[in-house]
DNA sequence: TTTACATGATACCTTTTGGTATCATAATTA
DNA sequence: TAATTATGATACCAAAAGGTATCATGTAAA
C-alpha cells in the first residue's frame, strides 16, 4: 500500500486530474459536468476521479441519485507543503513569508 | 511534445525523483553519489535524472570527466507556482502573504 | 410499476514507466 | 601506453497507467 504522499503525487502527475482540480476549484460538480469536459468516456474520468479521491484530493458527497465531487483543500494544501524542504532555496524574506503560510496550513 | 508543466509534475510522480531532489537540495551530487543512496542499478537512477532533467527541475554540470547534478530552483518555483491557482480555498490572510511570494518568483 | 437517468464495476487493450543487464566511450592515473 | 574510473546508451522485461466497451445497480419520474 502507497503512502498518502505518494497518491497525493500520483494524482497531479496527469493533466486531465490537474484540469479536474481546477475545475472542481471554480465549483462542485458531478461526474457528468466533469465529463461533459473531455473527450473520454465517463469510465475514463470515473478512473481519474478515484485516483484523485485515493490521493486525498477530491471528496465526494451523496445528494440523492447525483454524487457531487468537491474539492479536498487540506488535501492540496499537504502535497502543497511538501515543497516546505526546499525554503532554503529562496530569497530570504520569501522564505520568511512562506514559513508562516506553512505553520497555518497545519 | 509534452509541455514543460506537465514534464515538471511527471519528474515529481515517482518517489524516488523527489528522494533525489531533497537530496540535491543538501548538496550538489554526481549520479554515482545519488546511486549509492538507493538499491537499484545506476542506469536506473541515471533515467531518474534524465527526466528531473527534462521536466526543468535539475541541472547539470561537466566538471573534467564528472558530471555534478544541481537542484534547478526556478524550475521547482514553476511546478510549486501551480497552487496559484488554489488561492481562493485558502484563508485570506494566507493567501495575501502567498500571493506576494508568487509574485517575487517570478 | 415502468421507464429513464446517474452512477459504479469489470474485462480488455495499448502505451508508458521503472527496472535490469550489457556494451560503449571519454577522461584520469599508474 | 595501459588500466581504471565516471558516465552514457541500448535492448529487453514486467507492471502500472490511461483508455474503451459493456454490463449492473439504485434512484427519480411518468
Amino acid at each position: 500500500m502507497l503512502n498518502q504522499e505518494q497518491m497525493g503525487f500520483r494524482a497531479l502527475a496527469d493533466p486531465t486530474r490537474r484540469d479536474i482540480l481546477q475545475m472542481l476549484a471554480e465549483r462542485d460538480m458531478t461526474i457528468i459536468e466533469v465529463a461533459e469536459n473531455f473527450q473520454m468516456t465517463r469510465a475514463a474520468v470515473k478512473k481519474h476521479l478515484l485516483i484523485l479521491n485515493e490521493g486525498g484530493l477530491i471528496n465526494v458527497r451523496s445528494d440523492g441519485r447525483t454524487k457531487v465531487n468537491t474539492l479536498d483543500v487540506d488535501g492540496m494544501k499537504k502535497v502543497f507543503s511538501w515543497f516546505d524542504y526546499f525554503d532554503t532555496f529562496w530569497d530570504d524574506r520569501l522564505s520568511k513569508l512562506k514559513s508562516e503560510i506553512e505553520k497555518e496550513i497545519q
